[in-house]
DNA sequence: CCTAGCACTGCATCCGGATGCAGGCAATTG
DNA sequence: CAATTGCCTGCATCCGGATGCAGTGCTAGG
């Protein structure tokens, strides 16, 4: 169609060397095409034995790596995901395996906190101008965000988090499942007053724990439990127990929304109280947070399954990048009860 | 130079409507050049307040962000910087405080784990690919690395690591002054026999560390410490402490290379081998990790000013971003002594 | 020996935003 | 009123790899 330009016009493209070697470099050195050191570096077939090997060379000449930024804006494939998560400290069991699973697969991981649910803006702007290819989040999002990931149709997989009235797709702890373990264990042992520190009030998993617990102490028969609101951190159970020592009324077991508020109290209660744990009272948490295996609170409580959540959230989440059409799923695990001395449980 | 093409041609681009709006669609819709699209997102002058406007409603509508990936391409700046660590676990905190003091400068942080020092090739191979602007390591890199990274001429600042026979750039907490703190405030408690646990051998910070307390020691004049072998976990202190009991001769004071570990020591001293703490042995630490403020162990250690020095590590790598050829620079920060009941310590 | 079939190769073009350059228009100046 | 300055604007092209298509050479079958 065009006439013929001056033929020393096409081959000057990226001639010079900066820092970053170009397919056009190592065509040059290898005396192909650009598009043969392109095919070459996809893998697969279309390229000559002899051609790969040539092309080889240059580039390990050169130090040649494909540019993946060039890349991406031609597949629209980034291999890049977020991660969200409410604050590192909570969890950073999650953001590690997390991180460790994905580079197994090859995708690199942007990593996102949300210590304010006003932050999300930014966040959803910031990683969607990335094109990540998906994101997985173990922090609230507002139902207008999820809705926003929706309408893109940017493939979101939840952790511990659901919506009761919007269809997501979320890998879940049976929250309820280990608490009635706890309960049952706490009641078959002879607590029968309980105090329960829930987690921040837009919490769904505290939510949920808490709710459990309470359902299956109705449903053994015993009074309802004194409810302390908590925040998740030690500082929190430090002052719930506080809080429930100066209520008057001191339960026999206290069960917390997670690990860290459980330690907490554990040690206002030791500390602060003078209690003995478990003789005096007994405290269990939830999570499996690796502090709680010291010998120092050798925490009772029920460990999520970390890994295969995890696991499972990425397959789900790659599957929904190769086709965005697939149906919203749930998926739930049962945890781990963890026969731990900081409270009176009966085995079995 | 070429011949007017069929003046249909060009305006066809860009024209379906994936997921994703192009510079070229608001253009269309607000009536001008994708140009101006360009400029008006860029900020700054250059596009007068009349096309801004009309760009700006048209953007709305379409709810256009620019692509993050194209414009790498084109600018070669991706607003990308790696952060590397050796485990999430030993110090969440500074993975939090890069992550959110990057956060703040717009900067989006690609987190990798270290787990293996063999890994290095691919982590770094993988961000190299995506054109970070530059490297924030607080992992140990060998120096085959650090020069691979200095050719292709990558701003790589270490956080806590030095090398001596290499030039980098570092924020360092001063390890000695810290452990002179330490060792003196014990010393002048009447401390006389000491023992330390290190971290891995491969960690310049606990060699730091460990040296630093044992020139001191030597200076006040106190016979050579016990050296035991940790690896800066809470298992790695609990087996260090059972190490020492077994050792037959149980010292005043046990210096650790980092709090995790001495929280293990605490542990073990206490709950296996039913040692007073700090009445029976005196146990300190290094870093200021969280749980070391907890009722349990109240740790004495010293704190890393955290937040300064990570500020200090995004300035000097934003510097070089800016300007590559910036003469190398180490910063030292003191830490603060935390006078924790774990240790008798002399205050003042 | 001729031709269909296949694998390989290179050309041209695309992805979406950035930018040097030149043309256009209006405001300022002599 | 004409000339100059300056601001906008759009055109064309670049960044670096992916890919549809057409052309090349080689092999195998008739």
């Amino acid at each position: 169609m065009s006439l013929a330009p001056i033929s020393s016009d096409v081959p000057s493209r990226a001639s010079k060397s900066g820092p970053h070697v170009t397919s056009y470099d190592v065509a040059r050195l290898a005396g192909v095409s650009q598009s043969a050191v392109s095919r070459c570096f996809k893998g697969g077939p279309g390229v000559s034995p002899k051609t790969r090997a040539a092309i080889s060379k240059a580039a390990e000449t050169l130090g040649y790596k494909p540019n993946a930024i060039a890349r991406m804006l031609s597949t629209k494939r980034s291999n890049l995901v977020a991660v969200i998560v409410a604050n590192l400290g909570y969890n950073p069991d999650f953001v590690r395996t997390l991180n460790r699973l994905f580079a197994e697969r090859g995708l690199t991981v942007m990593l996102f906190t949300l210590d304010h649910e006003e932050d999300a803006d930014r966040v959803i702007d910031q990683f969607w101008q990335y094109r990540v290819d998906g994101v997985v989040s173990a922090a609230r999002l507002s139902e207008r965000h999820v809705k926003m990931l929706a309408e893109r149709r940017l493939p979101l997989i939840f952790i511990n988090r659901t919506y009761a009235k919007l269809p997501v797709n979320s890998v879940c702890c049976d929250q309820a499942e280990g608490e009635r373990w706890l309960v049952e264990r706490l009641c078959a042992a002879g607590h029968r007053r309980f105090a329960i520190v829930t987690g921040p009030k837009d919490s769904s998993v505290s939510d949920q724990r808490v709710s459990g617990a309470v359902e299956w102490l109705r449903a053994a028969g015993i009074d309802p439990p004194t409810i302390i609101p908590g925040d998740f951190t030690y500082d929190g159970g430090v002052a719930a127990m506080r809080a429930i020592a100066q209520s008057g009324q001191v339960p026999d077991a206290v069960i917390c929304a997670n690990d860290y508020t459980a330690i907490g109290c554990i040690d206002e209660a030791r500390h602060g109280l003078k209690l003995r744990v478990p003789r005096d009272i007994s405290i269990v948490g939830f999570d499996g947070a690796a502090p709680g295996r010291w010998a120092s609170y050798d925490l009772a409580t029920v460990r999520q399954p970390t890994h295969a959540m995890v696991n499972a959230a990425i397959d789900m989440l790659m599957a929904r990048v190769d086709n965005p059409d697939l149906a919203m799923e749930k998926r739930s695990y049962s945890g781990e009860l963890v026969f731990g001395s900081s409270a009176r449980l009966v085995k079995g």
